[in-house]
DNA sequence: AAGGATGTCTAGCCCTGCTAGGATTCCGTC
DNA sequence: GACGGAATCCTAGCAGGGCTAGACATCCTT
């Protein structure tokens, strides 16, 4: 391949990334419902059809920026775990991480675990960042527990509930911290390593 | 108000329940992306603008559908807490029920929790048969306990995330009964009236 | 029987995601 | 340096979406 193709490539790469910040930045401002193909065509300043080169459809552009967002809420709760003050607390710290993500960055969020994406989750084709994020929940609980990855699921969803109900106003903003607490208290009982 | 009049006003009540019910069905047969205003006028052998004199918009019929919803749920879930097996298992029977519903009427359940509907939750505006629905899981906790509707909100967000994590592959739906029992152990461990 | 109000439909607006085909630009070769 | 070919990009347009204005018809009232 010659230079001039690699910088080709190099440029297509750049312009392919540029596609998912700007879908990211637009939806982050003003809702998925306002990033259309045209208003996305526009803020990139290419026509139409260019997205189609980069992408099977705008489905395809939502999925990649929600893969995105798994690598980000990996290393958010990574973080929180890490810095978690106090051994017991883990669980706690990595579930208010979790909802801190989903209110901070809603538009995010909706993409990741709202929105239709031809993403396969629990399979083997998982992306990576996907999996890196729910074993950050895993990780909270026994290591020699066989159940593992039951009570991952379980506070999963939970918390996915949680923010749902919240962000759609189907339950106050105002209880998460209530709700949160309730939550990590009753998981915690039997299952948490809370003396790891 | 003449005779005249009082029939008319009973074919239009008639219409309009019409339209509900034709969306619904349309709906579980072949998924919300299917109902669109043409279909469904087509589907109540009318034209488009009836729609629009009986409904705002197509949120106001989404909406529709999402009330009839709740009310099924409520007299649903209400019959699973009475058909209780034994005294401290409503919890659990309640909360199964509430996932059997959601899986067997998956659009009734995207009208009623995921699709974006007009419809007020926690204020006065609430309809009831919401209230009532949300009253269901209050009342499988101890009526002395001031915390009753926070664990219900709980429990609820967890209902909510298995089912609509599942509903969309993002966790395997096989696994539902064995996340069900855990859920419900945890829960009902503080909070659960197992001793009325 | 004429007038008026009510109800309904036809036709069309502007939007969406997506695509075919022509025009342009740029690279490698002679 | 000029040309042929290929890769790239844009203009224009399609089908279908929610929604509405205005013409048409229908029926009750006077």
């Amino acid at each position: 391949m010659s230079a001039v193709n690699e910088r080709r490539e190099r440029e297509r790469a750049h312009r392919h990334q540029l596609i998912i910040t700007a879908a990211r930045e637009l939806a982050e401002a003003e809702g998925w419902e306002a990033v259309t193909t045209r208003r996305l065509a526009e803020r990139v300043e290419y026509s139409q059809p260019v997205l189609y080169s980069h992408f099977t459809g705008k489905d395809a552009i939502v999925s990649a920026v929600a893969i995105d967002g798994f690598s980000e809420l990996a290393a958010h709760l990574r973080r929180a775990r890490q810095a978690a003050p106090e051994q017991g607390q883990t669980l706690r710290a990595v579930c208010r991480a979790y909802l801190n993500f989903a209110v901070e960055r809603p538009a995010l969020y909706q993409a990741m675990f709202v929105l239709h994406t031809d993403l396969k989750f629990a399979s083997a084709e998982t992306p990576p960042p996907l999996r890196a994020a729910f074993d950050e929940f895993v990780s909270c609980f026994r290591p020699d527990s066989q159940r593992r990855e039951l009570f991952a699921e379980v506070t999963w969803s939970a918390l996915h509930g949680m923010a749902v109900l919240s962000d759609s106003g189907r339950i106050l903003p105002d209880g998460q911290e209530e709700r949160l607490d309730f939550l990590v208290t009753q998981i915690a009982d039997s299952g948490a390593s809370r003396d790891d």
